[in-house]
RNA sequence: GGGUCCCUAGCUCAACUGGCAGAGCACCGGGCUUUUAACCCGUUGGUUGUGGGUUCGAGUCCCACGGGACCCA
């Protein structure tokens, strides 16, 4: 057809707009397609047809054309669609001339729908012996190699549509994520909890302790922020009566990027009147066990390589003890600052000279521990230094009734007893204050929207976050999140404009 | 922010210490009635990320810029 035989890629796709073209001057492509079956189903329904059959179905699929195998008279072809791939069969002989001919014009990649009866080849391979063919939407660019497919980390990130058509594993995150979020909803829907919308656009980024992203509203004349929490928000509803609360929702943070940090990401985030920190962990265990058996992998698995078991109970460990375990003698807030610091000295972490052994005791657990901690663990008491959000707990105040869930080194779940006394929270917000006058970009600002309503009066609640972006890498055995965010944050592909 | 490495055909990858840019897939042409990444035969396809420099000669060496990966902070 073309008289010259050249293939860059404006070649390729000029050959294949060519017939685009031929299809819209003769008529154009259909507004919709009848399809009776999926690919899976249909290998579900007829998996005992045995070698060599034609059954009386008939039926309809539609999908991508994905491979196509020309034997002069006869053709196959692989259709791929949302749940999985079916083999079309032509035969000349008996699906006719056009059709036969229809088929052999089809380019890898166009979206084809096919009608016909369910056949087995010789080999026993389900097939739709197709006489009947249409061509719903031509692909003008090719695909990527059929047996390789597309490997560049880049352009899986940016063209994550031509992942998701050649990378079956691309896909099946992709399904699997919806799978957890979808349980992660049911299971707090399930114990009475109620979804809600809090703001995203603010005049103050506040419950958590995190640089925002800045903008601005042009019509109030304001800057805004983006959230960088749900937190403060969701404890507003609770005091509004809402006792059980839960938002599933994007949080904006102004950070680095890397293997387990995405400027916008999920997180799930739950408030229950009258319930403490010790029944949070409890609620986090069984909503684990469920989400992992809707994962598809079962409360036993393997994440990168080693076994991981997300069957209850989970380990509950003082952050001192844990520090103490790591260093080798028993440490605690009463261990004198020298001795504090011999630790760090030796377990390799930097400190500053005026740090408090709260301070030191949580930079020796984050740098020195967390990481080595492979089995699910609730770290807890943290230091009230490091928990300005957090209730005390009864027996010393100096510690927080809060802990972290963590997996395979890292932190999949924060949550703690909430701190309702308003009086607290003020003073823990100045101190907060402090040290952003200080110069510490991310400490908490004083929120006295907040304040006000916690004099309304919060009832004892427990809180808990969970990261959903960490939680699906760990259910799909995934070492970086930008294989769990089917649109990760990337540097513009051409430069920084300006 | 610092360090190391990478960018070659549409895709996946080659090209010894600087010496004629190559293969497979895809595409195009031919053959083939049960293939499974079909196979066989024959073509075609390149501003080696961009811009400079060194050199008789640069994919290869140097500089800058763009994008990416990993490690560290």
């Amino acid at each position: 057809m073309s008289e010259h035989n050249e293939t860059t890629e404006d070649q390729l796709i000029e050959g294949r707009r060519s017939k685009h073209e031929a299809v819209l001057s003769s008529g154009g492509y259909p507004h919709r397609f009848d399809r009776t079956d999926l690919a899976a189903d249909l290998h579900t329904r007829f998996n005992d047809l045995e070698p060599a059959a034609v059954t009386d179905e008939r039926v309809s699929v539609a999908g991508r054309l994905m491979l196509h195998r020309s034997f002069g008279k006869l053709q196959f072809g692989t259709l791929q669609d949302v749940s999985g791939t079916i083999q079309l069969f032509v035969d000349r002989k008996t699906a006719g001339r056009d059709v036969a001919e229809e088929f052999a014009t089809f380019d890898l990649g166009d979206w084809i729908g096919a009608g016909g009866l369910v056949m087995t080849t010789k080999r026993g391979e389900l097939s739709i012996k197709v006489d009947e063919l249409d061509l719903l939407q031509k692909s003008l660019r090719p695909l990527p190699d059929k047996w390789h497919g597309l490997h560049d980390v880049e352009q899986r990130s940016r063209r994550r549509y031509v992942d998701l058509i050649v990378n079956q594993e691309a896909r099946a995150v992709a399904m699997t994520r919806a799978k957890i979020v979808s349980e992660l909803r049911d299971q707090f829907c399930r114990r009475g909890f109620i979804e809600v919308e809090t703001p995203i656009l603010l005049h103050q980024a506040t419950g958590a302790i995190a640089r925002p992203f800045v903008t601005e509203h042009n019509a109030l004349d304001v800057e805004m922020y983006l959230r960088i929490a749900t937190e403060l928000y969701l404890k507003r509803l609770v005091i509004g009566g809402m006792e059980r609360v839960f938002e599933i929702g994007r949080i904006f943070r102004n950070e680095g990027i890397d293997a387990t940090h995405n400027p916008e990401f999920t997180m799930l985030e739950a408030y229950q009147a009258f319930a403490d920190f010790r029944d949070i962990m409890e609620l986090i265990e069984k909503v684990f066990v469920g989400v992992a058996r809707a994962a598809g992998g079962g409360v036993d698995i393997v994440y990168q390589g080693r076994e991981l078991h997300l069957g209850g109970p989970y380990r509950r460990a003082t952050l001192t003890e844990l520090v103490s375990e790591r260093v080798g003698t028993e440490v605690s807030l009463d261990t004198p600052v020298e001795s504090l610091r011999t630790h760090a000295r030796d377990a390799g972490v930097e400190y500053e000279d005026d740090w408090s052994a709260a301070r030191l005791l949580s930079e020796i657990y984050e740098e020195a521990v967390e990481a080595s901690i492979w089995e699910p663990t609730f770290v807890t008491h943290q230091p009230i230094e490091v928990s300005p959000l957090s209730r005390r707990n009864a027996d010393d105040p100096r510690l927080a009734d809060r802990f972290e869930l963590v997996i395979a080194g890292s932190e999949y779940a924060n949550a703690f007893s909430e701190l309702n006394d308003p009086d607290d929270q003020r003073a823990r917000f100045e101190t907060q204050a402090a040290a952003r006058e200080a110069g510490d970009e991310a400490a908490h600002p004083i929120d006295e929207d907040y304040l006000l309503a916690l004099e309304y009066g919060l009832p004892p609640t427990g809180g808990l976050g969970i990261g959903v972006d960490r939680l699906v890498m760990l259910l799909t055995d995934q070492a970086h999140i930008r294989e769990v965010i089917l649109f990760p944050t990337l540097r513009p592909e051409h430069g920084a404009a300006e």
